[in-house]
DNA sequence: CGGCATCCAATCGGATACTG
DNA sequence: CAGTATCCGATTGGATGCCG
C-alpha cells in the first residue's frame, strides 16, 4: 500500500518540507542538471554542457558546486591529461527521481489536446 | 497497476516534457502559489500575500497573471465594495498535485538525520 | 481590497578570454 | 578538458505611491 501524503506547510514552527525541497533544487538549471544525471547516470562536465541548450560553462560550474555542497551530486576527478571530471547523483540525489517522474507526467499532459 | 514512467528528454525533435512542465511552474514563487492553492483550494489575493513569506504584491500579481494565461489557475472577481478576487486551480492546475506530493516526500527526507 | 506604474537594487547568467 | 576571471546585459523583485 502506498502511504498517502497530505499536502500542508508542515507543523507550526517547523519549516515547510516543500520549501525545503525547493531550496535544494528550485532553479531552472538545477532541475535540468539533475534531469540529465537521472537519465544518464554519470556525465562529464562537457557532456552536461552539451546536453543543456543555452547554459554557459560559468553557470554550469556554479550550479554543480552548489549541488555538490548540498549533497545531491558527487564529483570525481581523474588525474589524467587531459583532465576528466565525472558527476553522479548521490544516494540523496537519487531520491529526487519521483519528482521528475511527476514532472514528466505533467509535461506529457500538456501535449494532449 | 501503476504505469511506469521512464525518464528521458522526449523523442528526437520533440520538446522534453520535463522542460515543458518547468516552463509552466519553474520559478520559486510559482511553486509556492500553487502549493497554497493545492492546500487551501480557493484563496483571495490578500490571503496568498499573507501565506507566502516575503513576496510583494507586484510580484504576486505578475505571477498570478502568468499562471492564469497558462491555464493553471482561474480568477473570479466579485463585484462588491470592497472588491474581492478569488483564485483557484483549474483542472489542469490540479494535475500538478503529484509533483507537490513528491516534493514534500523529498523535503521530509532532508529532515531525517 | 486588489491591483498597476514607476523607480531602483540585487541577482542571474551569457560572452569572451585565459589557465593548469 | 574543465574550469576561472572579468565584464556587462537581462531579469527578478522590493518599495512606494496612486486608483477604481
Amino acid at each position: 500500500m502506498i502511504e498517502p501524503v497530505a499536502l500542508n506547510k508542515g507543523t507550526p514552527g517547523e519549516p515547510c518540507p516543500i520549501e525545503a525541497a525547493l531550496d535544494v533544487i528550485g532553479t531552472k538549471w538545477t532541475f535540468l542538471i539533475i534531469r540529465d544525471l537521472l537519465i544518464e547516470g554519470t556525465l562529464r562536465f562537457s557532456d552536461l554542457l552539451k546536453g543543456m541548450e543555452g547554459i554557459s560553462p560559468k553557470t554550469l560550474s556554479l550550479r554543480l558546486k552548489e549541488l555538490e555542497a548540498k549533497g545531491i551530486i558527487g564529483r570525481k576527478v581523474y588525474p589524467e591529461v587531459p583532465p576528466r571530471v565525472e558527476y553522479t547523483l548521490t544516494e540523496r540525489g537519487r531520491q529526487l527521481e519521483g519528482i521528475f517522474i511527476e514532472l514528466k507526467r505533467f509535461g506529457l499532459t500538456l501535449a494532449e489536446k
